[in-house]
DNA sequence: CGACAGATTGTGGATATCCACAATTAATCC
DNA sequence: GGATTAATTGTGGATATCCACAATCTGTCG
């Protein structure tokens, strides 16, 4: 639930309104004067949606937003701009910038977008989180349970898996009671369909 | 294998020099002088992408893309523009373009593009096409098949479809034989990976 | 009405899975 | 050396699944 926007720009007069127009919309807003401050202040565990302007003393907001795709951060980025042009917008929105817009800018059409940034945000979160989840479960399995586990999600009866691994049935039936359990599931169906929730 | 690049634009000159070039570099090209002529003779079969002018007399490209976005047509689109601003590529990207393009383009840069997109194209046409088969496949199960699939799915015991649907075991384990010989899948496990495939 | 498809059920046997009870071997850690 | 963990195997019984052989009932189509 900490969802906040985070506000890049250089020009305190467009931080101060944007912040105002973003609170007085509901939305907890943070500000930086410059790109480094941002990264200085911010850590992935803060949600949100990141407003960044492009033309700043420093590093610009193009350099930021490829540092933060290098990171592999998925924070939604929406840029501001009142130079921009067309290609430097295609490019932005090839990388994944959720959006560009250029200044002056209606300010409900923003809000609207920073809104839609934050629900995005909060749902590749929540992936995100089962994700992770799936795999700290699978990092509990031992080397055994996981190759059990391969043959099992590749449809092959107890027995084969046995041959193929050159153990007895009941030692991969063992193997298999543990892995379900690990991974929390009760059938072969189910561990099926959690392994193709993400993959 | 039927990939073609199509070409939409009202200049025949942009129409010539363009279509030299992609057949220059192995790309079967068909040129069109105007969107309503694009319409009247591409038919979703024949694959490729779209190079599309936007300024155009009559409809517009904006206007076809727009079109065939509502016809669910998944062809790549590249707008081609020469007055193009960045709002109109913004809305143009965010839609779903593949691609959006200032005149005058490097001719490099350009094929590249495109050979993107055909790429995209096919790749989209293979997974449009195992799912057509998927499709297919289950609109050939019987209503109690489905059923009987949608339970198996849960991860379900077929003693516990048979309750829920109140009828004998020996039902359940007919139509689930049905279902699997049909779906063309061995065991519940494979069923389940099929069904995740596009879902 | 006869053909056909879909849904239904039964019997019985071969296979598989699930699981409690019980135990051995090997490697690692303290 | 003792504790822990992982891997291994066995027995035996309760459940489930797989499947051939066989049959009934209903609704639709021509």
């Amino acid at each position: 639930m900490t969802h906040q926007v985070h506000l890049v720009d250089d020009d305190e007069a467009i931080r101060d309104a944007l912040s105002w127009l973003l609170q007085s919309r509901g939305l907890t807003c943070q500000t930086y004067p410059s790109a480094e401050s941002f990264l200085a202040g911010w850590t992935a565990e803060v949600g949100g949606c990141l407003l960044l302007d492009i033309r700043m003393g420093g590093m610009s907001g193009l350099e930021l937003f490829e540092r933060l795709l290098i990171r592999g951060n998925r924070l939604p980025v929406i840029f501001l701009t009142g130079h921009g042009d067309v290609p430097m917008a295609v490019s932005a929105l090839k990388k994944g910038a959720f959006d560009f817009v250029e200044k002056p800018f209606d300010d409900n059409e923003l809000v609207n977008r920073v809104l839609e940034a934050v629900q995005l945000d909060t749902y590749q979160r929540a992936t995100a989180a089962s994700c992770d989840s799936l795999n700290s479960r699978l990092e509990r399995l031992t080397s055994r349970e996981r190759q059990v586990m391969e043959l099992i999600l590749a449809g092959k009866f107890n027995k084969v898996i046995a041959d193929e691994l050159q153990i007895s049935m009941r030692t991969v039936e063992v193997h298999r009671a543990n892995l379900f359990e690990k991974m929390g599931v009760r059938t072969a169906v189910e561990l099926s369909q959690l392994m193709s929730t993400r993959n």
